[in-house]
DNA sequence: CCAAGATTTAGAATTATTCTAAATCTTGAC
DNA sequence: GTCAAGATTTAGAATAATTCTAAATCTTGG
């Protein structure tokens, strides 16, 4: 597994990180690198096994930390489908995840431009918004 | 704290227990009333110590097996909001949930009635969404 | 009453995450 | 460049959340 380097995506990981006062760091890029070359949603656990190949002296800890970075930088989404093991999502463009019941599977999926008037309570200040869907993917919908 | 008895509630726990396949206990009966009386979306550990005061002998294991099978006969949703303990709400008419990023309470939200034209890939079943918006609720708001 | 199966229980085991303290790296002041 | 301050990483311990296990108990139909 060869380090990878893309000048332009460096720039918009300083950037992003740097505005959150936090430095980009070899372990932070491939952290972020691992997400962006298999964008299938894994478990911090995961990312931390990818992460070795190319650092293989990278900690569990170092990998929690590089998440939470990326996630307070706008780099990473957690997506949190289910009970269990919390997982990371680079895509920061409005989307929606499909989770499915049958294999586990999550998928992105396009979601309409507005969520449509949510009625919030005097006073409260909505910052983002999740739409979570369950169901059975076309594979595991075929075979029941 | 008394036992309590409410025959049209138990004969509905009954069928939507029975059509799952499973029975009415009296621990699924009290975890399901500590979930109604205090509609506040507690963890499996919060339900376990209310449950009990009513219970004093229930267990860990028990409360997690009622709370699945609350949710497996459609008598209760799992609210997974972020990192950390799942938490357990009663309310199964439509809604949303907001969670409030400075104090961490989740309150339920209406939501419009339909969730607008989602694009799913051919073959996808969706069989239940769900809505998180995350930001600040009105007082963590003021203190800002 | 009895056997089969469902349910509960205590506690062990596992999984997921966070914490701790020491080592290393980076940066700005000089 | 050198140095101190602060940021970051590390291994491993600690904690939190959940699941598993095997034995005991309950429930039901025959």
């Amino acid at each position: 597994m060869k380090a990878r380097s893309h000048p332009l995506e460096d720039q918009h990981l300083t950037e992003q990180l740097g505005a959150t006062g936090l430095r980009l760091t070899p372990q932070r890029q491939q952290v972020y690198d691992v997400l962006v070359q298999k964008r299938d949603h894994p478990t911090a656990e995961e990312v931390f096994i990818r992460a070795k190949r190319a650092l293989p002296e990278i900690s569990h800890a170092t990998v929690y930390n590089c998440l939470d970075a990326l996630v307070k930088s706008g780099l990473a989404r957690q997506v949190t489908v289910e009970r269990g093991a919390t997982r990371f999502c680079p895509n920061m463009a409005e989307h929606g995840h499909f989770h499915c019941r049958a294999c586990g599977t999550i998928y992105d999926v396009e979601l309409p431009p507005e969520l449509p008037g949510v009625k919030l309570p005097p006073g409260f200040k909505m910052l983002r918004h999740e739409v979570i869907l369950h169901g059975l993917c076309a594979e595991c919908a075929r075979k029941t």
